[in-house]
DNA sequence: CGACAAGTAGCTGTAGGTGC
DNA sequence: GCACCTACAGCTACTTGTCG
């Protein structure tokens, strides 16, 4: 069985790593692509050189074959196939039977020191579980290495960082333990390692957890000012690989050990950065939102209520606030992400201000929230947003909430979108529908992405800046009467960790205004 | 995290050359 | 004079890198 172990932890190192060194190829392809001599102007300098239309298709030649900036889909978009995943659902029933914490997934709130213990919160002890861990993958914005060492055991859990190679992580790297590992992934340019995916590997099952914090105290409640979220749910061992020892398989294999059948309600959502075009730009950013919305059977033509919390807000217009709700809607057609991008289009401008008025919902504290938090305004350096942004007149200020805390004094670091259907009695049904996203991603171009044209191709891609990742968790239920789903429908998925519904800002207040040359949300 | 500036690509209009 | 063509300027949209 230890030699088995070894292999895994080999073998899910080495996957790990290839996935990340396929993107360091491409990047280096990138680089020598780039990195061509540049055409010597004065060898094609003469008479001959006159075929103006040549030189164009030739130069047109040369354009297309060194654009790389744009991701395929191809490398990125493995599904699983057909017949593995009939053979998962096979097991279901056995895997049942081996005890795994959370098997269905849950959305709890961090502990918080200093408030009382509830069936909501966990710590990050509670889901490292330091004795048992064995491999952990951590992903993070903002490190305190001293504190993760603290609490991990180094001398039995191989660990895998993943982090922005910044001076600091580097030097991180330098002074790590031998069994901590490092992957930096590509960045295509400015943008964040947003991403807070956690993998933990224990004995019987495999950890996902997704939480809106990063690896920082602060995050995971120890000074008792800041709250986050997390999502986690524990994938068994599947009964047939426990029979099937010692066989060495690859990385695929490795995996497919633990029993994703639970995974089959929850939409996985992810942002990369850089330019994605083709099927790809249907699983990126926003539009991957949307995707996963309709692929979950969520998508409605009718209006939809969005309330959305953020640590940070970006520089947000209307035709982003109304790319989001189409999203949140499920809406997937590529032609219309058009509608929302024309800069001169209506909805780009204050005119376009009561369309989503009355359904969505931005939560982001006033100034006045931050102030008379536990630990004042010295608490609130996570929370970004810049004044100009809040004057211009393309910002939908009528959408902002306060966003106050249900434990009292607390900070949100929580990215969280609640979406709640309405129905209609002309269609017969019943069923009303509900769904919430959780995750790293704050309300912002960088973190969703917004949709260009190529001007080469002609064709739609959506532009991302940051790595993010979270998850969709639906809510179904049957209940009579028209209107929008009550906000009780998330109770038993969701915690709702902030006073609904927000109330709007008044008059004379604004929101919080901080902006640092580095943020970490 | 977005603003901003610099650089690049691509489109369009047009001046000027050439042939009929 | 007219049609056609090339070369190029000007403009716009977009990419990329820097800055705060």
């Amino acid at each position: 069985m230890a030699s088995t172990d070894e292999s895994e932890n080999e073998q899910l190192e080495r996957a790990i790593a290839l996935s990340l060194q396929d993107h360091a190829e491409r990047t280096v392809e990138n680089v020598l692509q780039h990195s061509e001599p540049p055409p010597n102007k004065f060898a094609s300098f003469g008479l001959g050189s006159l075929d103006r239309k040549k030189m164009e298709d030739e130069r047109l030649a040369r354009v297309a074959a060194k654009r790389p900036r744009v991701v395929h889909d191809e490398g990125y978009a493995a599904e699983m196939p057909a017949s593995k995943r009939m053979a998962l659902q096979k097991v279901t029933q056995a895997a049942e039977k081996i005890a795994v914490p959370f098997p269905k997934g849950t959305v709890k709130r961090t502990w918080v020191r200093g408030f009382d213990r509830s069936a909501d919160d966990i710590k990050i002890e509670e889901v490292l579980q330091r004795d048992k861990l064995l491999l952990a993958l951590f992903s993070s914005y903002q490190w305190d290495e001293t504190w993760l060492l603290s609490k991990v055991d180094i001398s039995c859990t191989k660990v895998l960082l993943v982090a922005f190679a910044s001076d600091e992580a580097q030097e991180m790297r330098q002074n790590a333990p031998s069994n901590f590992k490092f992957c930096f992934p590509y960045m295509r340019g400015p943008g964040s390692m947003h991403s807070k995916l956690q993998i933990l590997r224990f004995s019987s099952y495999l950890r996902i957890v997704i939480p809106s914090g990063n690896l920082v105290p602060n995050d995971w409640g120890e000074t008792g000012v800041m709250e986050n979220m997390v999502f986690l749910i524990d994938l068994p061992l599947k009964d047939y690989y426990l029979r099937a020892m010692g066989v060495d398989t690859g990385m695929v294999n490795s995996l497919s050990k633990y029993d994703f059948s639970r995974t089959e309600d929850i939409g996985f959502v992810y942002s990369m950065p850089g330019s994605h075009e083709s099927n790809f730009l249907c699983q990126n950013g926003y539009h991957g939102l949307a995707t996963t919305i309709s692929a979950l059977g969520l998508a409605t033509g009718s209006s939809v209520e969005v309330d959305i919390a953020c640590a940070s807000l970006g520089s947000i217009k209307y035709d982003f606030v109304h790319a989001i709700y189409r999203a949140c809607q499920g809406h997937t057609d590529i032609e219309k992400l058009e509608e929302s991008k024309h800069p001169g289009s209506s909805l780009s401008q204050r005119s376009g201000q009561s369309e989503h008025q009355d359904s969505f919902r931005i939560y982001f504290p006033t100034h006045e929230t931050v102030a008379r938090s536990r630990g004042g305004e010295n608490a609130a350096g996570t929370i970004c947003f810049q004044e100009k942004w809040w004057h211009m007149s393309s910002f939908p200020t009528e959408l902002m909430r306060d966003c106050v805390n249900n434990r009292d004094g607390l900070l949100m670091h929580t990215k969280l979108i609640l979406v709640r259907h309405r129905t209609s009695s002309e269609a017969g049904t019943s069923k009303k529908v509900a769904w919430a996203y959780l995750g790293s991603a704050n309300l912002s171009e960088s973190a969703w992405g917004r949709v260009v044209t190529d001007r080469t191709t002609g064709k739609k891609k959506l532009m991302c800046r940051n790595w993010e990742c979270g998850v969709v968790l639906p809510v179904r239920v049957s209940e009579q009467g028209n209107g929008p789903v009550d906000m009780k429908v998330f109770q038993g998925t969701v915690p709702i960790p902030m006073q609904v519904p927000g109330r709007k800002y008044l008059q004379n207040e604004h929101p919080w205004f901080f902006h640092r040359h580095v943020q970490s949300t």
